[in-house]
DNA sequence: ATATATAGTGTGACTTGTCACATTAACGTA
DNA sequence: TACGTTAATGTGACAAGTCACACTATATAT
């Protein structure tokens, strides 16, 4: 029914010129003139040809495809820009969804599958060394999303320290001190250096009560801690807490429990989802742009893979903290 | 530095045995005897082999890839879940995320890129017959999210009407009479028939006031189009809302104007998102499971990849209405 | 003993581009 | 006129698999 695909060669037998002519049209290769390329490409429409990416990837070693590997449904919110981003470069887009035991052999097929680059959206801190990562990967440019700072590994990510200080210090400043914390899974990345800050800057003001629970970063799961933070009995007038989806199930548990926000609690968080701002109380927190995140993760990656010579570095964005009404002098 | 992937011919060198050997044990054929698997598959082990996707993909024709084409931001919820599905079926997961003025070129370029099925996730409605649409990405098979029911193409769906039914139902078995509308764009699938719908479930109860704003489906478009309807003077005791987010945007305005929900005006909206239940007032919604829509769309997509006999059919599900504290009887 | 089936294995052709190099044409200059 | 130079075009080899088919053994049936 369909009749065959036209190739190169077809297209070649009907501009009279030979393969490599029309392989120099559909690469812009300069050294053909005007008029050869005019031939060509009516012969090219012609006949609705079209590159066959499988041999030309064959050929050259390269996809022109980057590919983004997530662990977990929270990285939503980047995929559409990166995806875009990704393709107005010229290049597809393409995602592995993989649980933790298989991204060791995800890495190492991503050579066989001609993937040109690799972001990871890793919530966890990867315990891999470059060079380790960059075996893994045979030498294909990677970069991470959201690490560590101080870890020699090419990546993007906010402040999460700055963020954190400035959240802490924010309640201290009210006059805040007894800070209770809700923190992310303490495993990850920002979840720990989160809360590692909130301890440090406590304790730099002299506020050592270490009232911590840790939380999954869901909505149902700051409900859960807030309200195992109520049970045991615990005194606070604020709560730092790990990010806004947690802040709103913790609102929900005060609520039951007859605590107002920010009457009798004060809570600042981290992300300023679309939600914060309207949200009542709107949320005071520290705002991070995963739009922009992911851009310029995409970016990055894509001046390595283009420029080998491009330098490792850690691109660090300092994130804002927005004032709203669920926080308030004591 | 790297020496070279070792290939078919290499592993078969190895081994000791023919190449044709080393396919079928890759491939997983039947007739390879179980002593001879073993050898071959050290040798894979030993040399570190991959298949060369390229080669494989050249000479099949199938890339075991399914793609999701985007139109915009708004369906990043479903990615996951769709990646993850994917994934588990031994298929690999590509996104393009294009404007609207590249959709054409996308669908016809699916073939040259080996793409195995498509899923397109458009809000607008496709105006392409069955055969236009077949015709545009060369019989590669597809399917929609969210279509219209009765269009004669393979998609899975919730049933608008069936939801919008309820939630405007709701709002009148509870007294409401003046009932004002905030709609989703109505452009799109969703947005216009919840719309139609709501038109025609007031005319049925012999309510006719018509007052309704388009939205957006942003926070931001919620508040926008409330602040329109209450600046006009409109009077109204409950508002039927295109989704959560324009719901709480909604909200937002009515504070402003000093109205509450549901004392002063009752809400009801689509979605049932996270933030729904935890939202204050806890939001009355029409619940959809995306995930679930996600995990539907690509499991029918590979029956019509894996078996192209599988019947053209709409998969409807029936969402349900969530009551909770932002409606109430009059 | 011969024919037939079948499990296991091997061979040649083919897929469709691109690379490196070879060739030709066109032009200016010694 | 002969030569070098550059632009434009062509040729052969190659990338790494899979398909269809051919070939061996061995086992079973006649």
């Amino acid at each position: 029914m369909t009749s065959k695909r036209a190739n190169l060669r077809d297209v070649a037998r009907e501009a009279g010129v030979s393969y490599q002519t029309v392989s120099r049209v559909i690469n812009n290769h300069e050294n053909v003139s005007e008029k050869t390329r005019q031939i060509v490409e009516n012969a090219i429409q012609k006949l609705d040809y079209r590159v066959n990416r499988a041999a030309q990837i064959m050929q050259t070693g390269r996809s022109n495809t980057i590919e983004v590997i997530l662990f977990n449904a929270g990285f939503n919110f980047f995929l559409y820009e990166m995806a875009r981003t990704t393709q107005k470069a010229g290049y597809h887009f393409s995602i592995s969804a993989v649980p933790e035991e298989e991204f060791e052999s995800t890495l190492k097929n991503a050579a066989s599958r001609f993937i040109d680059g690799l972001i990871f959206l890793a919530d966890k801190p990867l315990t891999y060394s470059y060079t380790d990562l960059s075996n893994l990967c045979n030498n294909i440019p990677f970069v991470l999303v959201g690490a560590k700072i101080g870890l020699n590994l090419p990546c993007v990510l906010y402040d999460q320290q700055h963020g954190a200080r400035l959240a802490t210090e924010h309640l201290i400043n009210q006059g805040h001190q007894a800070i209770a914390e809700i923190s992310g899974p303490l495993q990850n990345y920002d979840g720990s250096v989160r809360h590692e800050t909130w301890l440090n800057v406590m304790h730099d003001h002299g506020l050592d009560n270490k009232l911590s629970v840790e939380g999954d970063y869901s909505i149902e799961g700051g409900y859960q801690a807030m309200t195992q933070l109520l049970r045991g009995g615990a005194q606070f007038t604020a709560v730092f807490i790990g990010n806004d989806s947690m802040a709103i199930g913790a609102h929900t548990a005060l609520r039951e429990y007859g605590l107002g926000v920010p009457d009798d609690v004060s809570i600042v968080s981290f992300d300023d989802t679309p939600e914060a701002a309207h949200f009542v109380p709107a949320l005071t927190t520290v705002r991070q742009d995963f739009q922009l995140l992911g851009r310029l993760a995409v970016e990055y990656l894509l001046n390595l893979i283009q420029n080998p010579k491009t330098p490792i570095h850690q691109r660090v964005l300092q994130p804002e903290l927005i004032v709203r009404e669920s926080t308030r002098p004591i």
